[in-house]
RNA sequence: UGGGACGUCGCCAAGCUGGUUAAGGCACGGGGUUUUGAUCCCCGCAUUCGCAGGUUCGAAUCCUGCCGUCCCAGCCA
């Protein structure tokens, strides 16, 4: 998929690329997207998914899926299934489906060859003792001692463990750089540990597994990928990725190049707070509309077009920062605004009789599917002498500027007519329960005296015709802009009590109630709208994936002061 | 107090092989169009680049020192 790159800021990666493929370096670029099938996707992976997918896309390369399963323990293939379908749902095609534990005999061997020339050994020590003789920060470690055995003591024990003979734990195999470098990473590092767990996909083939650094570069050099694009928090295993590439006979060289993940506020993007919000209740799943996963964005109503934009607007460099999630609201509205068809729905019905329409007539009016595109067409919308407008949009005691209804005020119905508040009723607990209008017939749509401009429109809906649908707002999860951000507190304590709002008895124009499961529409004045999976027919179901820009809302407030 | 990285407008982010007035987007403010207070369209918005010195005719771009923030002591990735 190619796209559009203009709201792409410029960026290291893209301008390193370029120079390498000007200079001859590279002629082709090939990237992956590796994902350990341990978890869904969220929108953190989609800024790793779009960055690598638009680098092999802008200069006619391909990007690898691999799945980095080199840890039976954690990883299950219902994640590999979800996690295809959430990249291809973003919208990207790879050119090859790769998992880490197709390379085993080849990670095997490459082991092997570590241990014949001296690379690497086989440390006899439990992870205790390995850890308190890693030293610290400041102070260097110690070697094993067993870092000395000789080359073919070590390949005789190595061959032992992936034969079976020894229990989880007995043994490792670490790789023999140095134990004093001030970067721990290359402090021997464990290469191969040994784990009787059945493989999703290797089955019981291997009881030996081997550890992300000898798995991760080795599988790009071996998929030829040319530029491992990572978070930073793997910067400091470059020096090992280059060590263990540069040690061993690999089919090409690939180079690992480092960028600052996605934070995005009012939110969480990790795996484990992710995993606690489902396991302790506090959504409804990990496909719940406010969730920052994709299963949960694309119910939300989020568009993989969106999502895509947000990624390449954002940029990427080194330094980390946090985004407003506001911003990727606005991408999906600006996506949206194109696309989404316009209806109209009443989510707290007032209702409002026309004293001077007819009983039991229907008017008919056609209305454009969008006000700036006459090709998305038009529908027919039914009025009546009932109909409900939104309670918010009338008020008895108005402050300066509000351009709604009031008593004895006019007010456009979107699409149809003028109509004046003639009266209010009340029931007797003094709620307004009633509008009665009178109705301008002059002032139709498409009639000479529609001319006439009053200062405010507002939607509505027969009363007649109609649906009644249960719509869910949804709002920010969490009440703070960076919930994970005190370490002194539990990330939960901020949730936003807020974030799901249900409303059963809202009121749709006719025809919402064949809404498809993911349909889009904006509800006008309103927000944009999906229909959820729940939806049936006698039930219609739609979540707000976004409010549209509210600037009333924001006046309001002010005036309020 | 070891190592690695980052610090340009409220939020992102170009620029950083030194050269006239520091891109762009968002947000924000003002104005226009509008039967969505939506959309759209104009205009405005950093004498300043974490701080302090230095080099230079000239520095956000080079040097030195300081300050701040993030990452690393899993047989996780």
């Amino acid at each position: 998929m190619t796209e559009a790159s203009d709201n792409s800021p410029a960026h290291f990666i893209r301008n390193r690329i370029r120079q390498e493929l000007e200079s001859g370096k590279h002629e082709r670029v090939v990237t992956r997207f590796p994902p350990e099938p341990n978890g869904y996707l969220h929108l953190g992976h989609a800024k790793s998914i779009v960055l690598n997918f638009a680098m092999a896309d802008e200069f006619g390369g391909e990007t690898n899926l691999r799945f980095d399963d080199t840890n039976p323990i954690r990883e299950e293939q219902r994640y590999v299934d979800a996690i295809r379908e959430d990249v291809a749902w973003l919208g990207y095609a790879w050119a090859h489906e790769c998992f880490a534990s197709d390379y085993f005999p080849t990670l095997y061997a490459y082991a092997l060859h570590l241990i014949d020339h001296g690379l690497a050994y086989v440390d006899s020590q439990d992870g205790d003792m390995i850890r308190a003789q890693r030293g610290t920060l400041t102070e260097p470690g110690q070697p094993s001692p067993f870092r000395d055995r000789s080359p073919a003591e070590n390949r005789d024990l190595f061959e032992r463990m992936r034969g079976g003979e020894f229990a989880d734990g007995a043994h490792v195999l670490r790789a023999r750089i140095d134990m004093a470098a001030p970067n721990i990473n290359l402090r021997d590092p464990v290469l191969y540990r040994i784990r009787h767990q059945k493989h999703p996909r290797t089955g019981d083939e291997w009881c030996i597994y081997p550890s992300y650094d000898f798995a991760h570069g080795q599988s790009d050099a071996i998929e030829g990928i040319t530029h491992s694009l990572c978070t930073l928090e793997f910067e400091d295993h470059r020096p090992l990725y280059d060590w263990l590439i540069e040690h061993l006979p690999v089919p090409s060289k690939p180079q690992q190049i480092e960028f600052a993940r996605l934070n995005l506020d009012f939110t969480v993007l990790s795996k484990r707070r992710l995993m606690r919000l489902v396991d302790e209740g506090y959504v409804d799943g990990w496909d719940d509309p406010r969730m920052p996963t994709f299963a949960g964005i694309r119910r939300r109503g989020f568009t993989p077009r969106s999502i895509r934009s947000f990624c390449t607007e954002i940029g990427v460099t080194k330094s980390e920062s946090i985004i407003p999630f506001g911003a990727l609201e606005r991408n999906l509205r600006d996506d949206l605004n194109e696309r989404a068809p316009r209806r109209l729905a009443v989510l707290e019905p007032l209702k409002i009789v026309l004293t001077n329409f007819p009983e039991d007539e229907t008017e008919w009016f056609e209305v454009a599917n969008h006000p700036q595109k006459p090709e998305m067409g038009t529908r027919k919308v039914p009025m009546t002498r009932e109909a409900f407008i939104e309670r918010g949009d009338f008020m008895e005691e108005p402050p300066k500027k509000f351009f709604r209804l009031k008593p004895g005020g006019e007010v456009r119905l979107r699409n149809a007519f003028i109509i004046r508040c003639d009266e209010v009723v009340r029931n007797g607990a003094g709620e307004v329960t009633e509008l009665r209008c009178s109705f301008d017939p002059e002032s139709r749509s498409g009639q000479p005296g529609s001319e006439r401009k009053v200062k405010g429109t507002v939607h509505w809906v027969s009363a007649e015709h109609a649906v009644a649908a249960e719509v869910r707002l949804y709002d920010r999860l969490f009440s703070i802009p960076h919930p994970a951000g005190d370490k002194a507190r539990d990330f939960v304590e901020f949730l936003n009590p807020e974030s799901l709002k249900v409303i059963g008895n809202a009121r749709l124009e006719p025809g919402l109630e064949n809404a498809e499961p993911g349909e889009h529409y904006q509800f006008e004045r309103t927000g944009y709208f999906v229909a959820d999976p729940d939806s049936t027919p006698d039930r219609p179901v739609l979540n707000r994936a976004v409010t549209l820009r509210d600037t009333w809302a924001k006046l309001e407030k002010q005036l309020r002061g």
